[in-house]
DNA sequence: GGTCCATGTCAATGGACGTTCATACATCGG
DNA sequence: CCGATGTATGAACGTCCATTGACATGGACC
């Protein structure tokens, strides 16, 4: 009845929600620092969400989802060369990453207050992403393209590699400013190069595998 | 006057405080909650330490200085050769990290809510920090120990690569399990290893180098 | 033995929180 | 034109919160 609805409520409340937990956090934003700070009461929130959980749920889920897609799409892309599927997978989550930094730094931080099916889902869901990463890193030590012997002599462990590598993605979300001294694209491609190098690539199977890159040059 | 203090009061309170930060958050944890933990009841809390905000302070600024402290020490290991430095810094900070993984998380996550002078002086801490590991990126890639050109044909950005080496010691902090397949010292030893590689120094190189391990073999 | 200080209890205060509910309006399909 | 539906209000609720201040107590030290 108020004002013009150019955008449904819901989605308006869900990105101020995502700005206000992005800044606040959860538990320190209030549902009237949400509501008022779009011209609305508390009580006006409960005609679309049935709980501030179920708020955060909804950012969340989208998120996690959308992070999925996008894995997906970059193996799509890669064909069958794992330097370029770790080249493309890299790329794209970084990418992703930055863009949404909110939102995925939202659901790294706050998925294990939702009620109870939910963080396990959640958890789910990063293992398959980790599972996807593993499977790529095993077929590139197969096919000898990856060097597993690290500086200091040991063995490079998959498990922790992988794991190594997604966090690293995350943090690029966590300090990227967009008004800073690199782009999104130019950033991507650092981390990119960066976590190819990390996975041991020599630099003449990295020219072989002729790695594509948005940025320019 | 209640039970035997074998332990300072204040000691206890701030290991109680840690243990419930983390797995609760700050802003959800209350007074009542780390009070009752000790069979004390709220008020207690009150004889050694001014407000909620100066107990948290109490544990992030003491967790910033041993950290400064970890990393003056690696380097004193370290001596001239920047390869060591950088392996030194990263197993040392690694090991940290995962030792004292509540403190970190706590410190990381939750300075920002600190009144005013203290967010600006844990930045500054932070930046020196990040600068002492620029500083063994650019005399390693002075003495052309450090490859820089990236698989996929950039040139690696110093400050990122600075960037990217601290955060992934975090990390290891915040995924680490003591109970888990790995010690911290593999661990540390895979991650000094892993960051390494990333910086582009070539077997050859680190071989070279005779980097010492804590783990076996 | 008396005094003091550190340390604790207990009760209270004022505010903020998430959520509910009865009520009102505005829009739109029939 | 009318009722139904979706949406917002505003006031209340019960609960929990950090913090305070008056009071108790026990050990250390003179």
């Amino acid at each position: 009845m108020t004002t013009a609805p150019t955008e449904k409520t819901a989605r308006r409340i869900e990105a101020t929600a995502v700005e206000l937990f992005f800044r606040e956090g959860y538990p320190k934003t209030s549902i009237r620092e949400i509501t008022s700070a779009l011209g609305l009461t508390p009580g006006a929130l409960y005609n679309h969400f049935r709980s501030k959980e179920e708020l955060l749920y909804a950012i969340v889920s989208k998120t996690h989802a959308a992070i999925e897609q996008t894995l997906e799409e970059a193996l799509l892309r890669a064909g069958d060369d794992p330097v370029r599927q770790l080249w493309e997978v890299t790329r794209s989550l970084t990418v992703f990453y930055t863009e949404h930094q909110k939102e995925a730094i939202i659901s790294k931080q706050e998925y294990k207050r939702l009620p109870d099916p939910h963080p396990a889902e959640m958890l789910s869901s990063e293992r398959r992403i980790r599972r996807t990463v593993e499977r790529i890193l095993e077929r590139g030590v197969r096919q000898e393209l990856f060097h597993l012997t690290l500086p200091g002599g040991r063995e490079a462990d998959i498990p922790i590699m992988a794991k190594a590598i997604l966090d690293q993605m995350i943090n690029a979300g966590v300090w990227f400013r967009p008004d800073g001294r690199l782009g999104v694209a130019d950033l991507a491609d650092q981390y990119a190069g960066l976590l190819v190098q990390m996975a041991g690539v020599a630099p003449d199977v990295a020219r072989a595998a002729t790695l594509p890159s948005t940025g320019r040059a």
